[in-house]
DNA sequence: AATTAAATTTAGACTTGTCTAAAAATATAT
DNA sequence: ATATATTTTTAGACAAGTCTAAATTTAATT
């Protein structure tokens, strides 16, 4: 069994791999923890030592297994008990992540499955935030979003189109719009919602009709 | 804020004091709380210090208002939790009590107060305890029993009569049976229900319709 | 009342998680 | 590539909460 402290380190390392995907640094830890690199160098031998994590002096750490499953397992119960606190409590949904950050360590399991049967086993949070299920595994998110409903000057991958009219495709295939090309759309005419997009150095331009058959993926 | 150890102990105090209404002894905390003598002193020395409890050396301690108004919050909560994990989530009321002691430490008074309104405002958790409500006051709770459902060799008191009619009630006090008076049941005739008091040296033998129009208090 | 027994407190130690300040390793910049 | 800056670790200290063992106080008994 671990401690509060233990598990929130645990949380914010994956939070932190989340958003870099590789090696946590000792620093970046402590600064998200508002606590000291002293401490958390402490504290990531202890975890080394039972085996949550794997670290090696100066270079960071990185979740094993074991310690992965675990922090799926507190992130699970921090965003069902959001969940409970905003529809069934009738919390904003701008109060609850502090105490959810309580909750989130109580230890039962079946109080874990049980919260989430009482809520219809949601799949994501009050923020949209993916809920993973008792095995640890995520629902499958979908980041496709509809090239009309796309936003100026963000990076997307072109994924899909609605439709495989023929006329269509060739229309793309022609003006160089392949599947994986990535993208940022440059100008909205808001008159009639078409867009311009640059593709490396050249710009080609999509009537709203175009555009709303073809799906992309925000790239972060 | 109070740590959770340190709310346990005003809990374990609080319930100490309710059983035996006197000073709570060090090695009755200790039993209580599954720890050592010495631990206690230690923490009665800082709660004391805190102005949650009196304690004089070698005399045992008791709750100051601050330190009772604190445990009955604890209590509140915990009597709380325990409707919510039996009713909504479907609990036995046997296992709910280990999940409530971690659940009864969380702060946050809004959540406490959400929790009631979303439960209904129960006045009583699923052991028939009662629930105090946010101002620390418990509900009114009527031990008060009809003589016809008492139990046998307990001792109860007589504390008022179902009906006004005169001659019953003439009838109570020729038989020497007034509000007040202290009497065990002997013995229970299961043919007739009718029932066999004795009141100090005394016997007297009344009818279950007399029975079902006193109501009695056990005197615990 | 003196002695024995029980309860309580003190003294000193240990663990967990934290800190500061100094040392060591790594990264950056001229 | 060498000096400088940044990051990270070590060493030693501290507070909270607990423990054991010894000392002290209170209660019980003869």
């Amino acid at each position: 069994m671990l401690t509060q402290s233990e598990e929130n380190y645990l949380k914010a390392i994956y939070a932190l791999n989340f958003e870099s995907s590789s090696l946590v640094a000792t620093n970046d830890l402590a600064s998200k923890l508002n606590t000291k690199a002293s401490s958390v160098t402490d504290m990531l031998k202890k975890l080394a030592d039972k085996n949550y994590l794997s670290y090696q002096k100066y270079q960071g750490c990185s979740l094993t297994p074991l310690g992965l499953s675990t922090a799926i397992a507190i992130v699970r119960k921090h965003r069902l008990w959001e969940v409970f606190l905003v529809e069934k409590l009738n919390f904003g949904w701008e109060d609850v992540h502090v105490i959810a950050e309580q909750l989130e360590h109580i230890q039962s399991n079946a109080l874990v499955d049980k919260l989430a049967d009482f809520l219809g086993n949601p799949q994501y949070d009050p923020h949209g935030d993916p809920i993973p299920n008792s095995n640890g595994v995520f629902p499958k998110v979908s980041e496709f979003v509809l090239l009309s409903e796309a936003e100026v000057n963000k990076e997307y991958q072109i994924m899909g189109v609605k439709d495989g009219d023929p006329v269509f495709l060739k229309y793309l295939s022609t003006i160089n719009f392949a599947l994986g090309t990535t993208f940022k759309i440059t100008t909205i005419y808001e008159f009639d919602n078409s867009i311009i997009l640059t593709i490396k150095n050249s710009q080609i331009q999509l009537s709203e009709q175009v555009a709303r058959r073809i799906t992309v993926q925000s790239v972060s």
